[in-house]
DNA sequence: GAGCTAGAGTGGTACTTACCAGTAGGCCCG
DNA sequence: CGGGCCTACTGGTAAGTACCACTCTAGCTC
């Protein structure tokens, strides 16, 4: 069997499939793609419910397969424990280094990461892409002695916590995130194409390992249009 | 036959199971399971995927399926800004009934709801309120026939879904929720007291009961200073 | 006794087949 | 000419089977 699994290739394939569609247009249907993919259908059906699920597509019974509204939804819920449910593949995000070196932690940042204000901290910015057309600015800090030896061309493209995981050992676990309603500024409208005060959603998100060790401490902007969050709540019997 | 479908019935089956197991205990095996059960391995399959992605079961590959490391739950929980995991105080909300009564569903809000667009739905919109000032705007859509009898005072103060549980019999049981950075309209700014353009998030919740059944369709714009969002993240253990 | 190995059991992926359930459009009948 | 039905699509659900990949352990070998 090649690299991948028969229901990522088909998902990839479709992802390029539906890259320079209008919101709304049809694909083929299941049958007519099963053939010309060679696949079977529960295997096709499981790569489109991938990416029903992060949005990008809309069934409709009856009458067919749809793009979907609005290009990226991440969802957050959704997966074992509540992990990262990576908008479809990894592969389509690239990023565009802005900024890379060591700074002094300084006060805030020190108290952020729970190190001395003096230790240095590897800073990056960096602006995700996909297809060209620029997302996210993403600021990561994260303590230097971590990440000894990581360059700029690292951090490109592929799963950063992949990275951190195989080359540096360190295990990340959990995060906790904030995520608040803004606009762009001057600079973050022009990185990011839109207007000045353009809605956007600022997250911060601080990382810990196995051990509760602070990985990293990451500040960013998405723009509003093209992101949402979607999460699944449950009850229990009481709350409201 | 019964109501449900047939993984539903299932994934019942095992919600019922699995209600009284402590967290990381093993449920039997998919083979096991399927002959208790009298269905295929890819029926047990999908029932339980719907169970892992919101977090009460974990599959371990080659050692077997265990209960989650939660009881219930909340993916995602939103808390006003200057409280910490707080979860809101219901005494302290108010709201002003800014709108209140039937009107036809139409063509988008039928989809919604899954009715007819012919049939009657109850649409009430208000402003949210704590200390005297304004937090949010919620317009809230369900089907007139499930709360027969509401009258704008229930819906100034308590819990909504208490309400809906107590006098209605409706059983809340779960909800998807999405999110987006947006700002206020003319309208909006002048009720929340905000200048127009103000950062504000969009809220889109789609509540079911313990049935499937929708039970309301709420639109909610929330002040972007007010707010923000936390989640808790947590990632599988490495695989390699 | 320590270490390795084979096998049984687990979940993971994939195929094939079958039938149900909505949708849309053309055909037939009134 | 108009309205209802019928058919050929679409996606939705389900069964059954095969084989792969991983984990654990019991038993064998050294």
């Amino acid at each position: 069997m090649r690299a991948g699994l028969k229901r990522d290739r088909v998902r990839d394939f479709l992802l390029d499939f539906i890259a320079d569609k209008l919101p709304g247009e049809a694909i083929p249907s299941e049958r007519d793609l099963c053939k010309e993919l060679g696949v079977s259908r529960p295997t096709l059906r499981a790569a489109i419910d991938d990416l029903v699920r992060s949005g990008l597509l809309v069934r409709e019974h009856g009458r067919g397969t749809f793009t979907g509204p609005h290009r990226v939804t991440q969802a957050l819920s959704a997966t074992p424990s509540g992990s990262f449910y990576v908008p479809p593949a990894e592969g389509t995000w690239l990023s565009r280094i802005l900024e890379f070196g060591p700074v002094p932690a300084g006060p805030q940042l020190a108290t952020r990461l729970r190190l001395s204000p003096a230790a240095p901290v590897l800073r990056v910015v960096r602006l995700r892409v996909v297809d060209d057309e620029p997302m996210a600015i993403e600021r990561i800090q994260l303590p230097h002695a971590l990440v000894d030896g990581l360059v700029p061309a690292d951090m490109e493209s592929g799963s950063f916590y992949r990275l951190l995981r195989e080359r540096f050992g360190v295990d990340v676990r959990s995060a906790v995130q904030t995520m608040e309603a803004t606009v762009t500024d001057e600079t973050e409208a022009r990185l990011l194409h839109v207007p000045q005060h353009f809605p956007a959603l600022g997250v911060e998100r601080t990382t810990r390992d196995a051990d509760g060790r602070i990985v990293e401490f990451v500040r960013s902007i998405y723009r509003g249009d093209r992101y949402r969050v979607t999460s699944e709540l449950h009850f229990d019997a009481e709350s409201g």
